[in-house]
Formats: C-alpha cells, sequence, structure tokens
DNA sequence: AAAGCGGGGCT
DNA sequence: AGCCCAGCTTT
C-alpha cells in the first residue's frame, strides 16, 4: 500500500456519545459570538485569523470594528494597508494585518472577487493554514472539514486519550480525529461546540469535570469523578488504510 | 524539529 | 513569574 493517509478509527459508541455531548452543549451553553451571526466566508475568515493564539475577548472589539470599517473583501482590498493594520496590530501578531490586506487584494486579482471554495484554495493564502481553512469551509459552505485548534487539540487528547507529547505523531493523530468526529449533519452546530466545550467545560486549567456530561465516561477524568462501570473507554487505534 | 511572532489576561 | 490564548511561517 502506497501513500498511505492515517484514518482514526474510533469506537461506535463513544463517537456518538461525543457528538451527541457536543452538540448538546452548543445547544445550551453554547456563545453568543459576533462571527457567529453570518455565514459570510469572508467575515469567517477575518474573524478566525484575527482569533490566532488570540482570546475571544480581546478579538470581539477589534472584530467589529474591522468589519465596520472594511464590510466586504472588495472594501479591504481598496484599503491603505495602514488603516487595516492601525486596526489589528494591537491584538498583537502584527502580521495579520498584512494578510488580510494580502488575501483582499490576491482575491479580487486571482478569484475574481469571490472567496476560494475549497480547502487547498483557502490554504494557498498567506497567513491560513488547515485550521483556518477547516473554519471557513466547516462555518462558512457547511462543509464536513476538521477543525483543530488549541481546544479541540485539547479535547479530543484527552477523551480519546492521544498521549500528549509533543511530536508531529501526535498532530497527525488528532486531525485524524478532529476529522473523524465530525458528524454529517450539523457540521457547523458542532465544530462550533467543540470549541465552546473546550473553552468552557474542558478547559486547560482547572477543567470543570463535575459538570462534564462526558465525565463518566473521559479517561482523563480519572479521579476527578466517577466512572461509569463498563463500557467507558474511548478506544483509538490507527491503522494504514 | 524548533524558533519566532506578541500583547493581554489569569493564576 | 509563568502559562495560555479559534496558528502560521520560516529556519
Amino acid at each position: 500500500m502506497r501513500h498511505i493517509k492515517y484514518r482514526a478509527q474510533i469506537a461506535p459508541t463513544p463517537l456518538r456519545r461525543f457528538r451527541r455531548a457536543v452538540l448538546k452543549f452548543y445547544r445550551t451553553e453554547g456563545r453568543d459570538l459576533p462571527w457567529r451571526r453570518t455565514r459570510d466566508p469572508y467575515a469567517i475568515l477575518v474573524s478566525e485569523i484575527l482569533l490566532h493564539q488570540t482570546t475571544v475577548a480581546s478579538v470581539e472589539p477589534v472584530y467589529e470594528a474591522f468589519m465596520a470599517q472594511f464590510p466586504t473583501v472588495e472594501a479591504l482590498a481598496s484599503a491603505e494597508l495602514d488603516t487595516v493594520k492601525a486596526i489589528t496590530d494591537p491584538l498583537g501578531y502584527k502580521i495579520r494585518g498584512m494578510w488580510l490586506w494580502t488575501i483582499a487584494r490576491r482575491v479580487r486579482t486571482a478569484h475574481g472577487g469571490r472567496m476560494p471554495r475549497t480547502l487547498a484554495a483557502l490554504m494557498d493564502l498567506p497567513g491560513v493554514g488547515r485550521y483556518t481553512a477547516g473554519a471557513v469551509m466547516s462555518f462558512a459552505y457547511g462543509r464536513r472539514a476538521g477543525v483543530l485548534d488549541t481546544n479541540v487539540s485539547r479535547v479530543l487528547g484527552r477523551f480519546f486519550q492521544v498521549p500528549a507529547d509533543g511530536t508531529a505523531e501526535r498532530q497527525h493523530q488528532l486531525w485524524a480525529l478532529a476529522e473523524a468526529v465530525v458528524p454529517v449533519r450539523q457540521v457547523w452546530q458542532f465544530n462550533q461546540g467543540v470549541m465552546d466545550f473546550g473553552a468552557l467545560c474542558c478547559r486547560a486549567r482547572q477543567p470543570q469535570c463535575s459538570r462534564c456530561p462526558l465525565v463518566r465516561h473521559c479517561p482523563a477524568a480519572e479521579g476527578r469523578a466517577p466512572r461509569a462501570a463498563e463500557g467507558a473507554s474511548s478506544s483509538v487505534w490507527f491503522w494504514d488504510a
């Protein structure tokens, strides 16, 4: 077997349980964020780039200001770079203003003014990696693409017991999982939900296991709460396909 | 595989 | 003082 791609195979029960819990979590506790009120791929992309290694609370006002001043990709393409950077620089990672401006100009010149519609075309844009491209595919276009950010990495790593070494192999496994767990329906709600679940419940520090719907089935919650007596292990394995 | 980007928030 | 934050690009 040549050119083998890893695929994650997850036992059906933990997978379904995980999906159900995430979707319910989003219905009941999901955050109301400005970039969740639109399906405009341009607006989604702007939000995602501003959110790189930056907290939601910091991004919110900047996103509002950015969209007010540059409501369309054409508006951004026609703007002076300095006016863009004036808005985005305070967030840090100051290259992002240049990225957004360059993206807009490239969309105008190379894509006829329309946002790219495929994962590959999106990833070809400066500052757009696999996460951001997947976010646009699922949040703007409703496509079944995986998203792996710091939240999803932590949640999947814990629940599906991916060893927390900093290796490329771990990243590989996490990406395979991130794509495998996305349900066929309710892609948007699920991907938003995993991130909310990670941000609000399965947090990096002081995870809220006591109010976690999955605590009885989570290997990482050992000692934090009673485990289910049987069938609790979320077996995950990988093989060449 | 590792470094660099970066300011803000929270412990 | 240290860790974390809806990552990506460059050595």
